[in-house]
DNA sequence: CCGTATGATTAGGGTACCGAATGATATGGC
DNA sequence: GCCATATCATTCGGTACCCTAATCATACGG
């Protein structure tokens, strides 16, 4: 019983999910897209959001969010429009190839996913997605979840 | 059928590896350790190792490995001595205080596996990390295994 | 209508990695 | 023995991703 480091749930987690965020992001770049885009683009397929509402949900600060506008408004993705309601706010919406692109993108995550798993069996794939997703809800880990 | 990117394993998996990654490190810092220290420190339990050897060992380049060792030379975790047969390479060799912190790091990592598995059954967490390492190594993910 | 709150932005910092260039030492061909 | 080449550690500059604090415009309540 050695007890390393390298033995942990933690450590494989932790290596297991750099490791996959890389794969998924050689996946998106075609795409001009990068990882942390996705949950915007997600989230705005339902309805336009201001910076602010979009940073909260997806659990990063304003100004990250600012950044990541810059870039998607750099591919086409989204626009930023002024709210006339309230003209601070910046509304932020999907353009068509803003839609278009998510679901690239989702293609890219499933190829991800199916790549993966490949070598496991249905019960072990339902059983990894079951567990992972009680962490996450545990835990609180998941943003915007 | 939404097929959505945050569906996806690989955007879990991302997500959970990170929060993990995180956790581990707020265990580590009171030790003055950080998450890819504690790779180096398992590795030089067995034998001191060059950095050369140290960083193709753990998957990063030269250079980081400089600096990883500078951060732990300052802990006091590990020494580097000239290799009189080299005279070019640093044999990087573990402290008795590197011993004792390498045990430590074990400790905390195993105190977040606690809590990260603290809802899961015994059975859920037995397949989770049996999967977990099926797709380790069939994807040769893990550096150093 | 003025003080305060809110939304977006900018500037600067921290961590973790990379690649290329540098300098010291070793090694093999001749 | 000597020189070209390879290897080891290091330094330097750059990228990706996140943060906080300060700034500026606009809104809102007393």
């Amino acid at each position: 019983m050695t007890s390393q480091v390298t033995d942990s749930l933690a450590f494989l987690l932790s290596k297991l999910g750099q490791a996959t965020a890389e794969r998924f992001a050689d996946r998106l770049a075609p795409l001009g897209l990068r990882p942390r885009h996705c949950a915007v683009l997600q989230l705005l397929e339902a309805a336009p959001l201001g910076q602010l509402a979009l940073a909260r949900t997806i659990g990063v600060t304003p100004s990250v969010v600012v950044d990541m506008l810059d870039e998607l408004e750099g591919v086409g993705a989204v626009r930023r429009v002024r709210d006339t309601a309230d003209r601070r706010r910046q509304l932020v919406e999907l353009t068509d190839e803003g839609r278009e692109l998510s679901r690239s993108a989702a293609k890219a995550a499933a190829q991800v996913d199916a790549d993966l798993l490949g070598g496991l069996s249905p019960d072990q794939r339902g059983a990894l997605r079951e567990a992972l997703t009680a962490i996450a809800t545990t835990h609180d880990l998941l943003p915007g979840g």
